[in-house]
DNA sequence: CCAAAAGTGTTGAAATTACACCCATGT
DNA sequence: ACATGGGTGTAATTTCAACACTTTTGG
């Protein structure tokens, strides 16, 4: 229990039962084209070597994104990264611990951004999405469904900017998108269909790492993206 | 505390900060060609006579589906009604009774199948959604944000039939998806759509309430429909 | 000069929208 | 006979999917 005073008066609920919330995040980056997530290697018993999520107990005096945030900058450094409740996770025998419902969040950071110092002093790597191992309680699923949310608002709603890095090339993009859906596009058709949102601007610079000719790096139109969803616009990819 | 012996050993987690689990939930129903939702008026302090959603507090060896069930259940005599988690309500300072997270679940259910004594008996009311009163805590921020879902839902996953008796006309859904969106649609057009998904089966009866010609009923496939889930089909309506 | 990735348009198919009249029947 | 809601088809538009070649430049 934290040793801070407690905002109420007194406990209106006592005849009820406590249980104990964590939250454990689901944090994808994107990295030389291959998508990654961010798993922690136990270093203490119980389970010791088993991997994990990167979660942690909500105490009494924060909510429960705080606590994300909380552990989410604790082991990458990042503060402001993009997060959002996938669900609860709330079977009463999910956790053989004690009675634990744990709030699942996925989070998407831009991979050059991340301090890898900290990374590693915690234990934590980064697992390409394809070769995963096997993760504590119902870490797994966790996994699946951060993925089939992701999908799913990858497509109408431009989240996989959150995943590059603030200049980027429309090649790079469509990289991410065939990595997060597994299927190679059309690059005319993909180009045609993220210019006409009209959320990109074109920038005067090009990218010259992967390729000779070099390509145009753009970036993201906060401002615009903003009216654009005030007004009610769709942005299927 | 609920007073059985508990399933776990010992508590490994002591030292964290319990917290109190509630899940309310937002309870949709569609009568009259009018949405309606399931609210409550307090009858004990604190609070007595202002509204709110139906919940309850989690116990210890219940999961959060299994507490809204039971309450679901306790009001409506209904069980095996459409349910699904919205999100968490997680603010610290969300509920002056002590640190409580909700968890919200919207519910549909065929208006016509409750039981209405029991209904009664909980003080509970079908309120048009459109003059709902104001409801007590984030209440108000639930029913909005399940608007929200069930509209996204319903694009793309054939719920609406939750809300409608088992045999319905094509002219009563296409009513409940104007309530729903709150606009005109194309009859011509909805027909088309709704019939192009090959997941109604049209009965040899009418339904001759609403109209003197009488409109043919249907029902709704749910094994052809899961067949086409089950092989990727999208259901935009 | 050549390998490797960037960039660019068109065409046919499919889906979506808009739109107006006849039908059946209870009163 | 008429008012009421049920039921139907077509044409115009928009969106989507498929498809191949030219450009640039570092090595």
């Amino acid at each position: 229990m934290s040793n801070k005073t407690s905002p109420w008066s007194k406990d209106w609920y006592k005849e009820h039962d406590p249980i104990y919330i964590a939250t454990d995040c689901i944090i994808f980056g994107f990295d030389e084209g291959i998508l990654k997530l961010l798993v922690f290697k136990r270093r203490v018993e119980p389970q010791k070597g088993a991997y994990s999520l990167i979660g942690s107990f909500v105490k009494l005096n924060e909510s429960v994104t705080d606590a994300a945030k909380r552990v989410l900058e604790e082991i990458t450094g990042l503060k402001n990264v993009f997060m959002e409740e996938l669900r609860t996770y709330n079977e009463v025998m999910r956790d053989p611990g004690y009675r634990c419902i744990s709030i699942g969040q996925y989070a998407l950071i831009r991979i050059s951004d991340y301090d890898n110092e900290l990374v590693e002093k915690h234990g934590a790597i980064w697992y390409p999405f394809n070769e995963l191992p096997e993760l504590v309680l119902d870490h797994d699923i966790m996994v699946k469904d951060a993925l089939t949310r992701l999908r799913r608002k990858a497509r109408y709603q431009p989240i996989g900017f959150e995943l590059l890095p603030e200049k980027f090339t429309i090649p790079q993009l469509q990289n991410l998108y065939e990595a997060i859906y597994q299927k190679q596009m059309d690059s005319r058709n993909f180009r045609k269909k993220v210019l006409s949102f009209g959320v990109l601007i074109k920038l005067n610079e090009k990218d010259k790492l992967s390729s000779k000719k070099g390509a145009f790096l753009y970036k993201f139109d906060y401002d615009k993206y903003q009216q654009l969803v005030a007004s009610g616009i769709n942005f299927e990819v």
